[in-house]
DNA sequence: TGTATACTATACCGTTCTGTATATATTAGT
DNA sequence: ACTAATATATACAGAACGGTATAGTATACA
């Protein structure tokens, strides 16, 4: 990938982070990314595309960063759903955290019908599955069940925090997670 | 209140929710209200102005019918935080149900010192308060925590159901609600 | 040296944005 | 009938928006 199309991409990223997908224009984007809406419109179609790949990429890193943890710390995969909000601790504390990309654009994008919210609800879901995923390996029986609750604590802490950097949200979502799970496991 | 001032704040509350706030011009806003903009400007200064309006309007209206539930239900206040997510579902559940103001508009403003996302963060640690206030009524040791906790539940579902009409996870996130109250009265 | 590719510079188009200026009409109270 | 308040109609300023057109530069490869 040209260095170019991917330093518009790392800039958008942020921009849209710091100031809001809507309330980012084109012409900052291309400032920042010290070139020119030429060069922009040249590796995306439009503003529409951008968005979409930023959306793309932002899940995409996450999922390769956690998958990686996950692996690492466990060789059995029933003991991944007990780590996975250690981990999700860790990303949220960090410094570079600043917030989840679907969940922004699905409110800055509300109509169903719009394809960034369409993404944006995907990802949404697909996170959802993947917890249910290491909810099933885990033998859970309502596995479905557990991955939606802790998915919902996943995304009330997130919320949580780019709403107030340093909530400490995230560790009582921790603590809830651990007795939704221990209770799932028991059943 | 004059009515059409009235009439510009519930229409301007319907096309924040359906079409976003940013997305949405004082153009749009008098037209469907069938007025014209130096009506809108004699009532509200500026359009962050109106935005604010509508925010503790939201707010405030949902407070109501939330108190007039719980006060009505039950004469004990201890009981309270067992009924609180019968309300939200509830009220998730209705037809009229489009959202909840402070989370998207902190979303849509996420700079920490816009006068917006000052004031959806302060209504969001409001409720969470008002959460913790119905656990301690209920002698609730960790009354706090609990109250983050289902703070949390609740952002995550409305997120979800914003997200996705129709997606149930407040029954789900009911259940979560209940085990986690019932663990933190025993403890 | 010739040519393709990547990129820059700059100006522009049409639209939409918030907010204002001006002038007129409607309604109610005295 | 006079006055004040409320609302309308309309036009406009000034900026920002997404996106395009045109022309020129820099680099690398044949």
């Amino acid at each position: 990938m040209s260095v170019l199309k991917d330093k518009i991409l790392v800039v958008a990223t942020d921009l849209f982070h710091t100031r809001g997908i809507n309330s980012t224009g084109v012409d900052t984007i291309v400032a920042v990314a010290g070139t020119t809406k030429m060069t922009l419109y040249k590796y995306y179609r439009t503003k529409e595309d951008l968005i979409l790949e930023v959306l793309q990429k932002n899940q995409q890193d996450f999922q390769n960063w956690l998958n990686e943890k996950l692996n690492a710390s466990s060789k059995k995969s029933s003991d991944k759903i007990q780590q996975l909000f250690d981990y999700i601790e860790e990303w949220i504390s960090s410094p570079a955290f600043v917030g989840v990309a679907f969940i922004k654009a699905s409110v800055e994008f509300p109509n169903e019908e719009n394809p960034i919210h369409q993404l944006s609800s995907q990802q949404s879901r697909e996170f959802r599955q993947f917890i249910s995923k290491l909810a099933k390996e885990a033998n859970i029986k309502d596995a479905d069940g557990l991955g939606l609750q802790l998915s919902l604590l996943f995304e009330g802490a997130v919320q949580a925090e780019q709403m107030k950097r340093g909530s400490g949200a995230i560790k009582y979502a921790k603590k809830a997670a651990k007795i939704l799970i221990d209770g799932a496991i028991k059943a």
